[in-house]
DNA sequence: TTCCTGGAACTACCT
DNA sequence: CCAGGTAGTTCCAGG
């Protein structure tokens, strides 16, 4: 943690030192480096280091930064919100743990700006109990200069790719762009909402006083931006593409890869393009300011959401203020930078008719010359959408800085609230490059589209449901590096929709309106893909895009509370193969029938999948926690029966037929060589245990009870636990490990709560393998996020979670419940989860622990209740009944930092070697 | 004409 | 260092 500090500290300088874009870049780079070492001591799952992840949980130190910088301002009003009210809210994003520990003043202020990020000292100061820290956290955050973090990750990436293409620029690539921008910009953030909303959200910030003042400032907010910006700049610095040119120049078609080799040398142009994909994203920014006051005062009275926004918005006023502050530390020219970006960042405003006129223009006033090209594409962008009856005018405020940080883990249920997918997209969606044209929304396997449906939500006001691609692998579920989610538009979308950048991250803002049952259609998403290369440039990032290829659909809403609180519930899809290669070669298993039997074997097996061969193989094969594999043996394939979409299999008998409780072990299918589907998981039950049937989509319910895994669900979620088992402790993930992941959290130590966000980020994998929905999600760890967030200035309350599911568990699932989808209704989650959950929530989320049910989301709150919460749950919830085997303590005591999971597994069955960052023991 | 798609060529990288 | 294979990215063409 406190390297990370450091790191954060020094980006700053960097930043102010930076000018040079070299110089950027090279501090940029020690930055990341440093980010990365923070982060991966988070996974170290020290003490400390869990306070740092709660910043950026997947990449908890940039994200973290960025969040920071961005939110910095708003930060202290969440802050205040949050932490002086709610300890446990505020533990909630914050690191409570740090407080729990004492956290040292560093800490304290790490966390906090990770977590909200956004705040302006003023309102920091505010903020009563935790005040202390937060201000120690706000300056912290000043000095931090998050801004700087932001930048790096932010522009360096996205920028550069999406920057350079010139589709990029009208979609992803601007978006991308803008994101960089707009991460700060970051609807929340930024400008421009502060811009819209500042009015009303003054009003709305009046409740946190701190808001107050700042909200005349909203076009100030933009100044916020401006850091932002800056770090793009030299993000991008590092960068050069040009545009496409680049990538294509680094190969032909491989080329990709070459780009990663690209030096900073071309910073320069990559500076330009940082400049150039404020621009582009600009258009947002343009019209998102313009537009976005007038349609953020319309959206903020309209929706809870913007309340939410007018908060953000107050807050962007405040953070203008902050901003300033904030300034100090950034060089000038950064500022300016940022202060465009974000304002063209921020927002792409889509649809509304309305914005329309402006936002073209807005556009096009904002971007340079370059991205006048370019410009009419975003411009169009923003026109272009469909209108709806529903306006979407002004949106995405609720982005801001209030508002739970992207990879936060959060709970797909609280109280009556239960966030579902109904439709699960299809397992396979070719994503598109942004040299190439649109492939198409993401498709259901019924041929529709996606549906998701928000459940007990009774309000006559609409919501807005966010919508970005996160990662499906082992770890906790945070935004995919890789893919961005891309705004389809045309006459065969029915869905509204609009695109807002958050840190580096695109989110499509969708409707959900009250007319229409709170359901949406999502038809409007497709999936960008970035080249590995110009990610993996980024600064502070620290995934590997190859192999990396699986996604998921992550889903989002921010309900107001009455009370000023906001809900914040988050439902992931399964995964989505995105590479045109595995999806025509690979064996995928979508469900299999059964998820456990006695250990006798003999019973046969369905599975449904995608391509089965004749040739076909199950494998069954047990690993230990380092990896080794205990037990394999092929299972007999019913030939007569294989179909491309299904196959029978007879489960082979375990090892020991005297097991005395679940063993988990896992199994995939396999064409050949290299291919092979994701491993699934499977558990052997004692003789005397029920065999739990899988059931498509009840199945939580039953593993509820056993812990088993969930079938579909288990599909892709095994692959990454697959490459978690190896390391880490595989048992604690698979399903029936549910219970090993509490006692990881236990393990975890407890570590204040505070901590435990950040801790989360290691432990998630066994989270996310936990948590028998999203396997992916896993939700995990470290930052879960208490689905309920309380409005600046309020005491913590504690939502009663959802009385039906543990709103831990609802919360659990909701990530990785791509299963629950189907059963809509069903909003009750196993207790399993919930157990799972606790070992998410330990960190933040007192939703988590909610395993306790009700409560959950207040201890998140409350740090110490979190921390209580949490260590209870993970004892209690682990569940240590469920299986022994999970809790078996290896699993707790091994905390695993890995790569993308998915790789992980893929490498693993290649040979490749899933990469362990780091392995603790604890 | 634009958007989707499906296929496949190319190239870099890994084994 | 070379060959074979794999995976990422870019192109092309048809609906």
């Amino acid at each position: 943690m406190q390297d990370t500090f450091c790191l954060s500290v020094s980006s700053k300088f960097s930043f102010g030192a930076t000018t040079g874009k070299e110089r950027g870049l090279q501090v940029l780079t020690s930055l990341a480096a440093d980010m990365k070492s923070a982060e991966e001591d988070a996974y170290s799952y020290t003490p400390n280091v869990s306070l740092s992840l709660p910043l950026g949980m997947g990449n908890p130190c940039l994200a973290t930064q960025y969040h920071t910088l961005q939110s910095s301002p708003v930060i202290s009003c969440h802050q205040t919100g949050y932490s002086n009210d709610n300890h446990a809210a505020s533990g909630y994003y914050l690191p409570h743990s740090l407080r729990p520990n004492g956290a040292p003043a560093l800490e304290s202020p790490r966390i906090e700006i990770t977590a909200y990020s956004q705040y302006p000292e003023d309102e920091v100061e505010e903020s009563s109990s935790e005040d202390h820290v937060i201000k120690r956290g706000v300056n912290s955050i000043v000095t931090l200069t998050l801004p700087n973090a932001d930048g790096y990750r932010d522009p360096s990436c996205l920028s550069p790719a999406s920057s350079i293409s010139s589709r990029s620029c009208n979609s992803e690539a601007s978006s991308y762009e803008s994101g960089f921008y707009n991460y700060d910009n970051s609807p929340q953030n930024s400008p421009w909402q502060s811009p819209c909303v500042s009015p009303r959200g003054s009003s709305m910030l009046l409740s946190c006083p701190h808001a107050s003042g700042p909200a005349g400032s909203p076009h100030h907010s933009p100044s916020t931006s401006p850091q932002i910006g800056a770090v793009a700049e030299e993000g991008w610095a590092a960068q050069p593409r040009g545009s496409r040119p680049n990538s294509p120049s680094c190969s032909g078609g491989g080329g990709g890869n070459g780009m990663g080799k690209r030096k900073y040398s071309f910073n320069g142009t990559s500076y330009h393009q940082t400049s150039c994909s404020p621009n582009q994203s600009p258009t947002p920014s343009p019209h998102g300011s313009p537009r976005v006051s007038v349609t953020d005062d319309n959206w903020l009275a309209n929706t809870n959401q913007y309340t939410n926004s007018a908060i953000v918005a107050a807050i962007n006023a405040l953070t203008t203020d902050g901003v300033i502050d904030m300034g100090e530390g950034i060089p000038i020219k950064t500022r300016k930078t940022m202060l465009d970006h974000s304002a063209s960042m921020s927002l792409k405003v889509e649809p509304g008719g309305e914005e329309l006129g402006p936002d073209g223009e807005l556009c096009h006033e904002d971007y340079p010359s370059r991205l006048a090209l370019k410009k009419e594409s975003y411009c169009a962008g923003f026109l272009d959408v469909p209108q709806h009856p529903y306006s979407w005018s002004k949106p995405k405020t609720y982005l801001g800085p209030s508002l739970p940080a992207l990879d936060w883990q959060l709970p797909s249920c609280s109280g009556p609230y239960n966030l579902q997918i109904e439709v699960q997209p299809k397992s396979h969606h070719r994503a598109h490059y942004e040299t190439e044209g649109s492939r198409g929304a993401v498709k259901a396997l019924s041929g529709g589209h996606p549906v998701v449906q928000l459940y007990g939500y009774m309000e006559s006001e609409p919501l807005t449901l966010q919508l970005f691609i996160g990662t499906a692998d082992d770890r906790l579920l945070r935004p995919h590096a890789f893919y961005q989610v891309h705004r389809i538009t045309g006459k065969t979308v029915s869905t509204a929709s609009h695109e807002v950048m958050q840190s580096n991250t695109k989110i499509l803002e969708i409707p959900l309106l009250p007319e229409n049952n709170m359901r949406a259609i999502i038809d409007c998403a497709g999936i960008l893909k970035l080249r590995n290369s110009d990610i993996e440039l980024r600064k502070g990032e620290t995934d590997i895009g190859r192999k990396n290829t699986r996604v998921r659909l992550v889903f989002r809403v921010h309900i107001n509370q009455p009370n000023g609180r906001t809900v914040s519930l988050q439902a992931a899809s399964n995964p989505i193969e995105c590479s045109q290669r595995s999806a025509q070669e690979l064996p995928l298993v979508e469900k299999q029938s059964v998820d456990g039997c006695p250990a006798t074997g003999g019973k046969m097996m369905l599975l449904n999948g995608l391509n089965f061969l004749p040739e076909s193989k199950v494998v069954f094969v047990e690993k230990a926690q380092d990896g080794h594999h205990l037990w394999e043996t092929e299972a007999k394939v019913d030939k007569d029966s294989i179909k491309s979409n299904a196959l029978v299999v007879e489960i082979p008998p375990y090892r020991n037929q005297r097991i005395s409780s679940p063993v988990h072990v896992n199994f995939y299918v396999c064409n050949g060589k290299r291919k092979r589907s994701q491993c699934q998981r499977f558990t052997y039950l004692p003789p005397n245990v029920p065999i739990i049937k899988t059931e498509p989509h009840d199945e939580y319910d039953s593993l509820g009870t056993v812990g088993l895994s969930m079938h579909s669900t288990t599909y892709y979620s095994q692959p990454r636990l697959t490459p978690i088992m190896p390391v880490a402790d595989p048992d604690a993930c698979l399903v029936g490990g549910y219970p090993s992941c509490p006692p990881r959290h236990a393990a975890m130590p407890s570590s204040p709560p505070s901590s435990s966000p950040t801790l989360h980020d290691l432990s998630p994998v066994a989270f996310s393998k936990c948590l028998p929905n999203s396997p992916t999600h896993a939700a995990p760890p470290g930052p879960m996020a208490p689905p309920i967030q309380e409005n600046p200035g309020r005491p913590n309350l504690v939502h009663p979670p959802s009385p039906d599911h543990n709103s831990s568990l609802g919360m659990l699932h909701s990530q990785g419940s791509p299963n629950h989808l189907n059963s809509p209704g069903r909003h009750s989650y196993h207790p399993i989860y919930t157990n799972s959950s606790p070992s998410s929530s330990p960190v933040s989320h007192p939703s988590t622990p909610g395993g306790p049910v009700e409560s959950p989301f207040v201890q998140a709150y409350s740090p110490g209740q979190t921390q209580a919460a949490a260590s209870s749950v993970q004892a209690g919830g682990s569940s240590p009944s469920l299986l022994p085997e999970d809790a078996s303590p290896p699993s707790m005591a091994i905390t695993v930092k890995q790569e993308p999971q998915e790789l992980d597994q893929m490498y693993l069955d290649d040979g490749e070697l899933p990469q362990v960052k780091s392995l603790h023991i604890i």
